[in-house]
DNA sequence: CTGAAAGCGCTTACAG
DNA sequence: CTGAAAGCGCTTACAG
């Protein structure tokens, strides 16, 4: 393979000239650049990434460190993975992935090693143990999700609790009395995944204050689980005209569960998840939703990140937590509850 | 950041003795070994991937070249993502993510650069233009996927001729006089994804040697496309009696055009899909299906890659070509045909 | 505008 | 069993 010292024999230039020349870091005669140009054409030379780096101390490199938990619903991860990985491309950079469940050890191994110069966390929990090491990482750091304690990097997440009060608010104002909401499993709340209580909690607080009788219980991520669950709830709960979906899951088994019953959304049952747009057209879900934007999230944490490894902002800019505002995607799947009720 | 210069300083040993210490490769002394790991312990060193990469000519990292097309099913993507991602890690390596549709530039740029050791290449093509790219690398390459020239790399593929055979067969067993086979988008075979039509021809040619009408279309792989094409397929071929489906969103999509139609697998159709086990259980899809086995391939290509990698074959060890069995997962949505068929 | 040299942090023959 | 030195391939002050 071709070194910086080929090409700058074949240009009859010295090695630094060579490398200035490529990179334009400073002024070069049009005669030697083209010169050297065309060598480094000509050799097909690409600089080596490990010397580059051991020299500039800058590897261009971003960590994603994802975690497949078995109950999350994966395909909804691999929406967050594609808009990191896209936006990192579209700015210089490539993504070293990691998905190892022993996440701190990973973590640390990677800025330690300075593989990355920066980092972007998936999932993050509550009390997330990848925190303290990111934190005593040199390198920055950007999350998607929101953590009981945010200093020392920067946090994107959908605004759950709107999303919760816009929910019910929603059907409120179409005059429902008696709503259900099916939240992700409660373990998940256990591990950490404040989004669960986040909206739960505004949503039970909204139903109060409005007046509404909703039945905020658990569900499973998994099928055949769900749907069994469902079928379980629309037993217990007749008078209930709504159906709130926080968990993607439930989402997924829910047409099924409709047609078993025989019901229809809106007719019999006004329904409203919270998924992304991308997962309602792969599985056809025709149920309005609270936009999750994955892809969003994943752009804003990786365009901060990359603000900060290249020092774009002041050395000590304040860091920032960021919440997306949630928009309801109306698929037709809510109305006034049926007469009678 | 402690270097293994501040290591041997505190361990009181020359640079060299530090790194023998610390990787084994030449006998030291208990005493020294322990002095010096101690002090890297106490350092919190750990080796500068970058320098390690430019002494040893070797990253410890797989390039992964995915692609997210359109018009391919994502989250299948995301089991094979998995699959590689999880082997590499048991084996020592972190992994590279490339999704960038520029697909031999950034192979060109990922190994020409040696920031990898290795490459997977996941959803090859017939005549896939990474080929000529990887061929030119000087690391290996291991595909998922059949190309039609295997020359110079590892290839892992499930077995799609077997697998239509395998499909038509069953249903033959079974009584079936008329089935109808829906593939991927044709301009998925356009694109040269060669697993439409190797499947597609051999269950045609099996059909045709058991004397069974088969209907073999392309349908899209997207909602709520593929759901209008399955309805109207059905009313065009009203006497079949067994449906296969090489198209991931025609399976996510049929259980709701079943009930639509008021028809249920096994008592109205027998149903066989081609997709992986986790796909089946995450959206609840309660159709027979040959398993697409992607962690496994995913596992397979990673082993062989390794392997080439670290050289524990012979240099010149032939190239593989291995081809996964198709299993048939029995979910119970095949029968003998109704009667007064 | 260009060159000679130092240095990034490792590993590994070479000597002893 | 251990050390001094060279070298991996870059970039970037330092000199001119």
């Amino acid at each position: 393979m071709a070194t910086i010292g080929d090409v700058a024999r074949a240009a009859g230039v010295a090695r630094s000239t060579a490398s200035y020349a490529l990179s334009g870091k400073r002024a070069i005669s049009d005669e030697v650049r083209a010169r050297v140009q065309r060598a480094a054409r000509e050799l097909g030379y690409t600089a080596n990434a490990g010397a580059r780096a051991l020299a500039t101390s800058q590897t261009r490199v971003i960590g994603l460190l994802a975690q497949f938990l078995p109950d999350e619903f994966a395909p909804a991860m691999l929406q967050y993975i594609q808009g990191v990985t896209e936006s990192a491309r579209d700015l210089g950079y490539d993504i070293l992935l990691s998905s190892d469940p022993e996440g701190p050890a990973a973590l640390k191994r990677i800025t330690d090693s300075r593989m990355v110069d920066g980092v972007v966390l998936l999932n993050v929990a509550e009390d997330d143990d990848r925190l303290p090491v990111l934190r005593a990482a040199r390198q920055p750091g950007a999350l998607v999700g929101l953590p009981a304690d945010c200093t020392g990097v920067d946090v994107f997440d959908l605004d759950f609790e709107e999303s919760g009060r816009a929910m019910v608010e929603h059907l409120h104002g179409l005059g429902h009395r008696e709503l259900i909401l099916v939240s992700q499993p409660e373990h998940v709340v256990e591990r950490g995944g404040a989004y669960v209580w986040r909206l739960r909690n505004a949503a039970i607080e909204t139903a109060a204050a409005r007046g509404l009788a909703l039945h905020a219980v658990y569900g499973s991520s998994a099928q055949p689980e769900i749907g069994r669950e469902l079928h379980a709830l629309l037993d217990a709960h007749p008078e209930a005209t709504g159906l709130l979906l926080n968990n993607e899951a439930a989402a997924a088994a829910l047409p099924t569960v409709l047609h078993q019953r025989n019901l229809s959304a809106p007719d019999d049952l006004s329904v409203i998840g919270r998924y992304s747009d991308e997962f309602a057209r792969t599985f056809s879900l025709p149920f309005s939703s609270i936009e999750s934007a994955p892809d969003r999230l994943g752009r804003m944490a990786v365009r901060q990140l990359v603000r900060r490894i290249e020092k774009q902002d002041p050395e000590d800019a304040p860091h920032v937590v960021r919440f997306v505002s949630p928009e309801l995607v109306d698929r037709g799947s809510t109305a006034a509850p049926p007469v009678g009720h």
